[in-house]
DNA sequence: GTCTATACGGAGATAGAC
DNA sequence: GTCTATCTCCGTATAGAC
């Protein structure tokens, strides 16, 4: 649902204007609000979400303490529009990349490449949806539980599709497990890269398409 | 510091007696101190740090609001306890397994086998050390990453030792790479592992055994 | 839509009896 | 070493002026 519209930027557009296109995409997108949000995503993620205060966010936002309240109902609402938009957003990055034409190999290679560049350069609010599912309301956390079920199910299909045009040699011979090996690599990135890594978030996405195409058993 | 005198029970053991032996073996360990931790880690697992309250964590327990004090002397130290516990054994386990005798594969694949295992079988415990970093004081926090890229240097050395060896064709050639991608796998195992996965534990690791060996070229 | 002031509840930690 | 009772602070959210 709301996955079939526009197109994602380049994996490496910024989140900022990302999510704030995706806001706007949806209904009307205040300054306030959108300062907020992003004061938000800053906050949770330095500092996780119980141990931020409204007061806190409200003062990077620039506002007094009371100014979230006028763009949110509460501190949780603050937390589930911000995991709903990553979470989203992550799945169309998938999905544009899967969508590519081209053999399996080169659209798991493709896919696996901008997931992983993705999770290192938006490693902040990755990290709050990973962190911070237990703080949302059960049907909130369901919510986005489904979409990242959607994003597993299309690394699934890509390595299932290969398998079965014999294009990949699987060795756990199951793809949802190969799936779930691959998601781990990519979703993990949000853990442990740091913008002063080595590596740009780029050149991570590359070294794991080479990475996923060995696990697939692609010749 | 303090990875060098007893040798880890099985990467199944149970993290209950494997923490309490642990504690054990540092100093005495009274039964109510016990109950307290393994209490906390539940607790902790399943709502986050700050969402639970030490009133749970007693109540858990068996005790009074304030019993929690008599054997910690802050929320904070429970926490740091059961991290610095949990980081700890899980380098054991890598240890253990990486000091086995037989060729470079050989060793990587039980290494990243029982790693996995690990994971899965003590997923709260992990989750727990994973999700709260960030509420550890900054001294505490950094203790725990220490432990952390102890881990993973384990692994990078294996990994170093293959390639030189020509045991292994590195992809990405760089041996820190591959050890990230593989202690990824391991990692995020803690996050996605379900007691209900139709998957053991074991399964999982000897799964991953045959990922991590393609991931390294191994021939 | 932003502010100041404040109500309200809850959580960490302590006191002191048993 | 465990309890009951309580202190004290802080965080969410609201009220009402501008």
């Amino acid at each position: 649902m709301g996955n079939d519209d526009k197109p994602p930027g380049t994996a490496t557009a910024a989140l900022a204007s990302a999510l704030a296109n995706l806001e706007r995409s949806q209904r009307r997108f205040p300054e306030g609000r959108r300062r907020i949000f992003l004061a938000a995503i800053d906050a949770f993620a330095e500092r996780g979400f119980h141990a931020t205060t409204t007061r806190d966010i409200a003062a990077r936002a620039g506002l007094s303490p009371a100014g979230l309240y006028v763009h949110f109902g509460s501190k949780e609402e603050v937390l589930h529009r911000i995991s709903l938009s990553s979470v989203r957003l992550t799945q169309q990055v998938a999905q544009a990349a899967a969508a590519t034409s081209g053999s399996a190999a080169h659209r798991l290679a493709t896919t696996v490449a901008n997931l992983a560049a993705w999770h290192a350069e938006h490693n902040a609010a990755v990290r709050v949806v990973l962190h911070h599912l237990t703080d949302l309301t059960p049907d909130h956390r369901t919510e986005v539980l489904a979409v990242q079920d959607a994003i597993h199910a299309i690394l699934r299909d890509l390595v299932a599709t290969g398998a079965d045009q014999d294009e990949f040699a699987l060795a756990p011979a199951d793809p949802t497990t190969t799936a779930i090996a691959l998601y781990s690599l990519c979703v993990d990135t949000a853990r442990w890269y740091h913008p002063a890594h080595h590596r740009t978030p780029e050149r991570i996405g590359a070294d794991y398409a080479a990475v996923a195409l060995r696990i697939v058993g692609a010749v």
